[in-house]
DNA sequence: TCGCTATTGTGAACGCCGTCCACAAGTTCT
DNA sequence: AGAACTTGTGGACGGCGTTCACAATAGCGA
């Protein structure tokens, strides 16, 4: 009569990787509900813990909070890169430029789509200033989402499609459009909009920039 | 001795219009931390009132919430419309138009880097899915943000700059493009991007909106 | 003018949250 | 084996949203 209804199921008084367990808790609660759902309090009690051994491992919720975006990150940039995989082989190298940026795109929109948790909680506030020096926000090609997008340009250029005095920044106007997207679909005024109105739409805009660029 | 450090200072039972006031603390606290710093019991608390008595004008925080955040659409189509209004007059109709679609932009973006908490608190998750028949969010001109966008775009194409054929959803291409800058710049990893680097990219952004539409 | 009634603000409470403190149970090093 | 460090516990605090019963007022019909 001991294990009623919840005892940590836990034989060690070692959780052995709390660290691991928030934060994999806390990627769940992102998918559910975006940033503000991952809640210390809920994360500890899905690891079989008391809220404070959270504590142990991250200094507030706002630093768990940082690691489960960093995941949430990394997720979008398999994604992406699992889009570029898909990518038939070469034609024209310029054809398969265009088409890489594409894929950046495309995939980028899916993946808002598909885990609008975890992507809004990917970009959440408080990012610190520091750069992208963070090595658990890549995918498994080691660049992170922006780094994946400067790439495809660069294939652009280096394909003769893209002028390369047009080059610098142009990842800002790529993302702008891809990422306002998603978020207007996701938060704003285009919520419920069907998939394949979406789908279409993220065409057009791919467009846009191949053409606007 | 009556009056020590915060009695309500409120002569009357009746607080007189404490919807509005709520409201206005609302927005005032989203100016300045954005859709979490709405408050409940602050926004109360600023009104002279118990934290209860917000529920004889809001069923919930959420409630509230929602008429915050029409004040700051409705604050965000003033400012573009502001922008408008201080175009030079006509020369070429097309340029005219032309004008106006950047007017629209740039208003969005300067609205956005000036006001960062309404505009983060104007595109906070739970709008309903209803249209815009809400008469709080429009502009002096009785326009929402939205729609000053299709007035422009109809501009374009009355000036037979924008085809006829690529007007439907054309909207949805443009917002996205500025809505997307828009938020890299305030939350994403376009942070801290120096203000006029900002405007520089946003006057870009514009260009490929134009040429790619 | 009086009292009824609907409205609007009050008081106290509940459960949840993040966070802090002092303490206990293991682990690791010597 | 014992000291020192790490990691989880127990209990508490204040703040939040929300609920219920109650009090003060305003507006109205008699």
């Amino acid at each position: 009569m001991r294990a009623s209804s919840a005892p940590p199921a836990r034989r060690t008084y070692r959780h052995g990787d709390l660290r691991r367990a928030l934060i994999d808790a806390g990627v769940e609660l992102a998918r559910g509900g975006g940033p503000d759902a991952v809640v210390l309090r809920e994360a500890t009690r899905r690891a079989g813990v008391v809220p404070n051994a959270a504590y142990r491992h991250f200094s507030s919720r706002q630093e768990l909070l940082g690691a489960v975006r960093s995941a949430a990150l990394s997720a979008l940039a398999v994604a992406m890169e699992t889009e570029l995989a898909g990518l038939g082989s070469a034609e024209d190298p310029a054809d398969l430029a265009r088409a890489n940026l594409r894929a950046i795109g495309t995939g980028y929109l899916r993946f808002a789509l598909a885990e609008p948790g975890l992507f809004r909680t990917a970009f959440a506030v408080p990012r610190e200033p520091g750069g992208s020096a963070d090595p658990d926000k890549v995918g498994k090609s080691g660049l992170d989402p922006f780094e994946l997008l400067g790439a495809a340009l660069d294939r652009l250029v280096a394909a003769g499609v893209l002028p390369e005095a047009r080059r610098a920044g142009a990842e800002y106007l790529a993302w702008s459009a891809v990422h306002g997207l998603a978020m207007l679909v996701l938060d704003g005024p285009l919520r419920g909009l069907a998939p394949a109105e979406t789908a279409s739409i993220g065409e057009r805009l791919c467009d846009m920039v191949e053409k606007g660029l």
